[in-house]
RNA sequence: GGCGAUGUAGCUCAGCUGGCUAGAGCGAGGGAUUCAUAAACCCUAGGUCGGCGGUUCGAGCCCGCCCAUCGCCA
């Protein structure tokens, strides 16, 4: 990781899709990311977004009546409404359908025309509607015409299409993966794309013509902008990074008269509002992180790479392709009834609350390779485990003692408590490495782990029985002090998971001002100083918290 | 079909280049205790380390075959 601004992006979500514990999913793992490293210092970028072009949309609006951009309206009104609930910290929400996106769409497009890396030709071969992906001659008898995902016979094609040249970038992808070996992350995913590109590139096509849906290809505008090509740019198009490309020309930023609803706004509005974004964001680029789901990899692995080098532009950092979730040992699809949507995820939220809800995103997802089950009673247990008996009953116990043998005010500490410095230090450390890793569960663990210390050291020392005794005052009051010191400690490092419960914490244990990791925008200003061992002033009120109500087990199922 | 993984206690998984009676967390059962959200703490798992065969003084860890599950295949 660099210093300086950090940026971190979600794929942008599809808007024919309803949300789903997927889009949470990768949008929490990117929100704990962006919250712990603005915690840290870094100036931290969020991007989230929809993607709102292709077929499906066309006709899915088609059949509901409506055009494609209401429909579009209408569904990523419904992701910025979910994206608020769950109060992600997002500093921006890119659409797709935005002028000030597809402008710059077709100025990269353009460029890569310019610069013969698109080129005009002849395609042939089979499309999965139902997906808007091509397949190959060979590839599509192998599944016997029919696509993988829903059965249906893949529809033949011949016509003309814009392809890329990814096949001339194979050696310089070779070449970029060898000097970046953690590029892919998870390794295993780093190994499938490699292999995958042993076996050779084809160019790629990168325009539709049996559709109008989509940003018109430009000079050739009865060609539209495959969705996923239109996609990607998102992660440079919020950065008004079209400007850095030289040569790039902007296009008119809308839709053609026939299919657009509003009017375009006018070109040199248009140039002035992505000149903004590149002055105040250009510098971001190459973004550090790009968080995706395992089956869109190839795009962001192989493509995406491709297409930037043919700009000139730096490849991201890295690429974090997580796997599913599971229900129930079951994978979930819509003919088997077992999603969990929008209406599930509400009620665990409800019921458990959002940190909670977070924290078992963030903890115990596919964060891996493997894909990770998705249990009520799992759940349950970990709430329960980790939450209430540890993080809660821990903060709570040192309050109470606090509150009964010190009235209720930070004691002094006349004792050593250099242990407990070295020991913050090294979870700080641990929490760093992780974060910076996106290997949340470890991050996580660094923050229970000082706890579990915590929580050790009060039964081996006793301060409640020592307290028996108005003579150990002294002692009991060093305890209890480094107690709470830790606790303090241990809570900001699990701010970035549970930033409303942590703020209470912080807020009870002496911290001033809330957490700014809660915050867009902004990040902490001296992070070694504030996360550093004795930052509680002796005197300070702590209060007795109850953090993590205890809930009975849910019904089984 | 091609390439690549995985299969260890009820669950999730550690077990480095082969070597003492195979481990952790969670769950479950029991105990003791009270500062705390009946929490923290202590004790309790006799699990054919997927199966079979082989190499070795010795294999969960090496080799072969088989079974099962999974990932990637523009």
């Amino acid at each position: 990781m660099s210093a300086g601004r950090a940026f971190i992006t979600t794929p942008i979500y599809y808007v024919n899709d309803r949300p789903h514990i997927g889009h949470t999913y990768t949008t929490t793992l990117c929100d704990v990311w962006a919250r712990a490293t603005r915690l840290m210092g870094r100036e931290t970028f969020f991007l989230t977004g929809t993607d709102e072009h292709g077929q499906k949309v066309e006709k899915s609006a088609r059949e509901a009546g409506v055009s494609p951009q209401k429909l579009a309206d209408t569904n990523a009104a419904e992701f910025r409404r979910v994206m608020d609930m769950m109060e992600f910290s997002h500093d921006d929400f890119i659409r797709t359908t935005e002028p000030r996106h597809m402008t710059q769409v077709q100025a990269l497009v353009g460029k890569l025309a310019e610069l013969g890396v698109v080129y005009l030709g002849e395609f042939e071969g089979w499309y999965d509607e139902g997906q808007e992906e091509y397949h190959t001659e060979t590839r599509a008898r192998e599944l016997d015409y029919k696509s993988p995902v829903s059965g249906r016979p893949l529809v033949r094609f011949k016509e003309q299409n814009y392809y890329f040249r990814l096949s001339a970038f194979q050696q310089r992808l070779e070449e970029f993966y060898s000097r970046h070996p953690d590029f892919v992350q998870p390794e295993g995913r780093f190994n499938e794309v490699k292999g995958r590109l042993r076996e050779g590139l084809q160019d790629v096509p990168v325009t539709r013509t049996n559709f109008s849906w989509g940003i018109p290809f430009p000079g050739d505008p009865k060609h539209v902008i495959y969705v996923w090509i239109d996609a990607l740019i998102n992660y440079v198009s919020a950065l008004g990074l079209a400007k850095s490309v030289n040569g790039a020309q902007l296009g008119p930023g809308a839709h053609l008269p026939e299919v657009q609803d509003a009017p375009a706004p006018a070109a040199a509005e248009l140039a002035a509002q992505v000149q903004a974004l590149h002055q105040s964001r250009g510098v971001l680029w190459p973004a550090d992180l790009h968080v995706v789901g395992k089956e869109i990899l190839w795009f962001h692995a192989v493509i995406w790479p491709a297409m930037l080098m043919a700009l000139e532009l730096e490849p991201p950092r890295q690429i974090h392709a997580h796997s599913f979730w599971i229900r129930d040992g079951q994978k979930m699809s819509k003919s088997m009834g077992n999603f969990l949507d929008l209406a599930a995820i509400e009620a665990f939220i409800a019921r458990y609350g959002l940190d909670a809800w977070r924290w078992y995103m963030a903890t115990q997802g596919p964060l891996q390779a493997t894909d990770a089950d998705f249990r009520a009673a799992h759940f349950h247990e970990v709430y329960t485990a980790e939450l209430v008996n540890l993080v809660g009953n821990c903060a709570s116990r040192v309050g109470a003692m606090i509150a009964k043998y010190c009235d209720g005010r930070m004691p002094a500490d006349t004792g050593d408590a250099s242990q407990w410095v070295t020991r913050c230090a090294e979870a700080t450390a641990q929490w760093r490495r992780a974060i910076e890793a996106l290997d949340l569960t470890a991050a996580a663990r660094a923050g229970l782990d000082l706890l579990r210390a915590v929580d050790a050291f009060i039964h081996q020392t006793e301060p409640f029985k020592l307290a028996k005794d108005p003579a150990n005052s002294p002692q009991v009051h060093s305890i209890l002090a480094q107690c709470a010191q830790c606790v303090r400690v241990a809570g900001l490092l699990l701010a970035p998971f549970l930033p409303t419960k942590m703020d209470e914490l912080a807020r009870g244990f002496g911290e001033a001002t809330p957490s700014a990791v809660t915050g867009r925008g902004c990040c902490e200003d001296n992070f070694a100083a504030r996360i550093e061992y004795g930052r509680i002033a002796v005197g300070t009120p702590i209060a007795k918290l109850a953090l993590f109500p205890r809930l009975d087990a849910p019904k089984a199922a």
